[in-house]
DNA sequence: TCTATTGTCTAGCAGTGCTAGCATCGAGGT
DNA sequence: ACCTCGATGCTAGCACTGCTAGACAATAGA
């Protein structure tokens, strides 16, 4: 069966370059460069392969919102660790969330803006996303103040973040005030 | 010289046709629906003509955005109008803005989602749009609190709102909990 | 070594935004 | 009333998109 072994193993290599090669080209040159046609190239297989590895190219951006997600949990959790003090663990997440937004913009993309094909916010929802949300929940959910559900303050707040990132990475809003917006997003929302 | 205008007239007319129905043809199907050759067929003329009046696709999108900012505009000052004391007025603004947003998605998309060619944030920024942010402006200005430009406050609670509507529209936040979402964004940001 | 299956590729479909170039229509001058 | 000529809208087609059918080659097992 060994043989069999080497085959599975050589197909998910392959799978991890597909979803690599695509999240490279879409940060390089947006999610609208991603073609079939130029991903195929750039593994150098032809389309079709990528065919026998997801179901079309809705389900490549999803997995990259996947991976993404794992990533943007890991580096939340780093960026509140540091901090001390609930004012100063919310400011950090903040930070760091925009931070992420603006360092992996493809990958924001696929996880908020486009279509992957994946279930938010329901029972079935991929383990990564549910986790990335926890990892805002764990920090936000201490600074709900008593009147609120903190799954739901946590969710409020992390809109307000998305709107920020959006609407800047859109042009509708100038980068430079960012600081201020989320200081005052955090002195105003947060019950410190 | 009246031959020329009623040729003008004409034209003029065509040109509203087309916005009309890329508008009808995006809220009904939604914008991947609208393609240049549909909407040709429903005004009823060929895809050329089309481009004798728009530079291309992007542009039937921004005129789309300009006639829904005016509208937006228009019924955000009806919505706070009515409303007696400020945290009544900010409340009926954003349930006036996402009422909006939810009757109108297609025009919502096409001028905070989309790319419409227009220029945002700027000094040459067309009428229409200053005026959607004037009119939230006008509202917000009043309880932004004494330490916080009117201006950007108005930002943060627009970039609020927007980060909700589009995060439950791509079904990443569930619509139940709007109402509470936006009481919590009310009680909290503005300063009464 | 031969066979059967697995895997990959070529070629093509229907659709997209956009445009070159032709045909037709009608206004203005004679 | 007729002819000219420019404006205007059309047909046809380009290069691209996501996706797939079917031919072909490589390879595992007998």
């Amino acid at each position: 069966m060994s043989v069999q072994e080497r085959k599975e193993r050589e197909r998910a290599g392959r799978e991890r370059l597909i979803v690599a090669t695509a999240r490279e080209l879409a940060e390089q040159q947006g999610w609208d460069a991603v073609t079939t046609r130029r991903l195929a190239e750039r593994i150098e297989y032809s389309q079709p392969v990528l065919y026998s590895h997801f179901r079309g190219k809705r389900e490549i951006i999803g997995a990259v919102a996947l991976q993404g997600a794992s990533e943007m949990a890991v580096a939340l959790r780093a960026a509140t660790a540091a901090a001390d003090g609930p004012r100063a663990r919310v400011a950090a997440l903040a930070h760091g969330y925009l931070d992420f937004a603006e360092r992996n913009p493809a990958v924001y993309d696929a996880l908020f803006q486009l279509d992957g094909g994946l279930r938010y916010a329901r029972e079935d929802t991929p383990g990564p996303l549910k986790d990335a949300f926890a990892a805002l929940l764990e920090c936000l959910g201490e600074v709900a103040g008593d009147a609120v559900p903190p799954g739901m303050f946590t969710e409020v707040f992390w809109a307000s973040l998305h709107g920020i990132v959006t609407l800047t990475r859109a042009g509708r809003l100038l980068p430079e005030d960012t600081e201020q917006r989320v200081d005052l997003l955090v002195d105003r929302l947060a019950v410190l």
